[in-house]
DNA sequence: ACGTATCAATTAATTTTACTCATGGGTCTT
DNA sequence: AAGACCCATGAGTAAAATTAATTGATACGT
């Protein structure tokens, strides 16, 4: 009544795969190369198939091997950063928020909130994220982090979503554009104009979601920048136009020659979500987080 | 440089809360109740914190432990999952399907689609499952499940959705009803009306966020029926009107005095979609199972 | 209130396991 | 063809896990 596959078989797997061989893994994990080959065979004659391909000197994946790395890949760094957890719950500290963000020009409002919070928290230490693998909600439901900041909530059973920010999402063109004067545009008004935007799928901007798309209206161009700063000086120089929250394009007024346009007779209204496990509910700094947020 | 969270004790600390005693678990692991307390004390040397207060003759969870409950109860069904995989692929056997299904009148659907599968593919199973804990993205994404049958598809990074079959959502009525020989109804029609729904939230039903929400109506009462069976024979003794598929309300119109009435002026149009996960596009039966339910 | 049953902790003895060392057989490089 | 590199194997040993036996504490029944 063996149960068999151990934590040192996933950390074996990812360390070959991540050094390259059987010797270079042993070393890393401070053991001799006789130790992990001993182990992984126990593991290969228990499972009953081989976990690589000994071709000459060198170790290739089989089909199985493929799938534990899989594994190795989601599980270690859960039971890895969980250790590191009990241990910081151990000294009395509280832990580390861990923030995802889904939402390119939410960073400088982000950097606002967190300022406070870690004055306030002094024994919680906060961490910022920008990529997953599957998503923000997938990186939340997988416990890769704590609190997801999306201006795109997704409402499942096990998450909460709370409104905590109100903007408006405007034009930034050039002030010399023969549209700067303007109130306010239509869709069709983009139909000759270069948009610069960051480097997301369409389907999660909101200038396509809320504005284009409705009208049928594509731009001439589409570019992409990964930065704010960037994709602004591009915008003073008449390379494009951009679609931003009104509280960000305005910080940028000061400095360059922009003129902010509402999108639509009406404007295009946002908010900015926070999105948590149920399951943390009763975590005081994160509820004092997302508390924090909605104040500002 | 001890590694020391190991598989073992994620699997005392579930044993334990499920038997209700150390004692218990230790049977349940087929070992004695001395080795589990050395193994658990160990591990509480090493983390720094109690796992359980003892408190006369039983043991309570501390926070650390209850953390340590939560992550075994997500990290052990992936272990022992990914375990019995492994053994399947060993023995070349394809493995286990596993789908999750996110709506209710679909089964019916999904049994005629599982039946020819089985059949062209003799040496993978099939497992269906319907309740998650983080909805069925939620199970695609931990890999709880394989492939999620939804009416809802929801685009992230790494899942793909594939509609596989269109139908018209109809409000099922009693023939004898005095709405029974007319084409289609408005939404108004329905104020005065019981409906009868699945046991889900409004959010997930479509004929409010298609039909009623946007004309702000609500029904005269709601109740709520598990099984299609019985919402029908309901529906049939006047007790209320339900919205069902098409295709699935037909089949009963051979049985129950019923009658099918198109939603709106145009009628409600639907799809079902096939959610997987990207890294799982090359696994030939799963692909097979899309195409399969695509050509029906 | 007393005896009995149950449960966890502890100690010491024992078994099992993991690891190292030493070695051999491959393969690739130059 | 020599040297470097890599993995597999077998035997011995050190370490760890497990057991058996016992203790102390608590709940329960009569």
């Amino acid at each position: 009544m063996g149960l068999m596959l151990e934590r040192i078989h996933l950390t074996v797997v990812q360390a070959v795969e991540q050094h390259g061989s059987l010797t270079a893994a042993a070393k890393q994990l401070c053991v001799t190369q006789s130790a992990l080959s001993h182990t992984m065979r126990k593991l290969e004659d228990h499972l009953g198939t081989p976990i690589w391909l000994r071709e000459g000197r060198s170790l290739r994946l089989t089909q199985a091997g493929q799938y534990l790395l899989n594994l190795a890949n989601r599980v270690l760094p859960q039971l890895n950063y969980a250790e590191s957890k009990l241990h910081q719950m151990a000294k009395g500290e509280r832990g580390t928020l861990r923030i995802g963000m889904e939402c390119h020009p939410c960073y400088q409002w982000l950097l606002k909130v967190v300022s406070p919070f870690l004055e306030a928290w002094p024994d919680v230490d906060v961490d910022v994220k920008q990529k997953f693998q599957f998503g923000g909600v997938g990186a939340l439901l997988s416990y890769d982090i704590d609190l997801l900041v999306t201006p795109d909530p997704f409402y499942k059973t096990g998450l909460c979503f709370d409104a905590v920010f109100d903007y408006e999402q405007v034009l930034v063109v050039p002030n010399n554009h023969t549209m700067a004067t303007r109130e306010y545009i239509e869709a069709e008004d983009l139909r000759d104009q270069v948009l610069l935007t960051y480097p997301v799928t369409p389907d999660r901007l909101d200038i396509y979601t809320q504005f284009l798309n409705p009208a049928g209206v594509v731009p001439k161009r589409h570019k992409t920048s990964e930065t704010t700063d960037i994709m602004l000086q591009m915008v003073a120089s008449g390379r494009g136009v951009a679609a931003l929250p009104r509280w960000l394009a305005e910080e940028y007024c000061t400095k360059l020659p922009l003129a902010l346009l509402r999108l639509g007779q009406g404007g295009v209204d946002k908010q900015i979500y926070l999105g948590t496990r149920e399951n943390d509910n009763n975590v005081e700094y994160l509820r004092a987080f997302i508390e924090l947020a909605r104040s500002y």
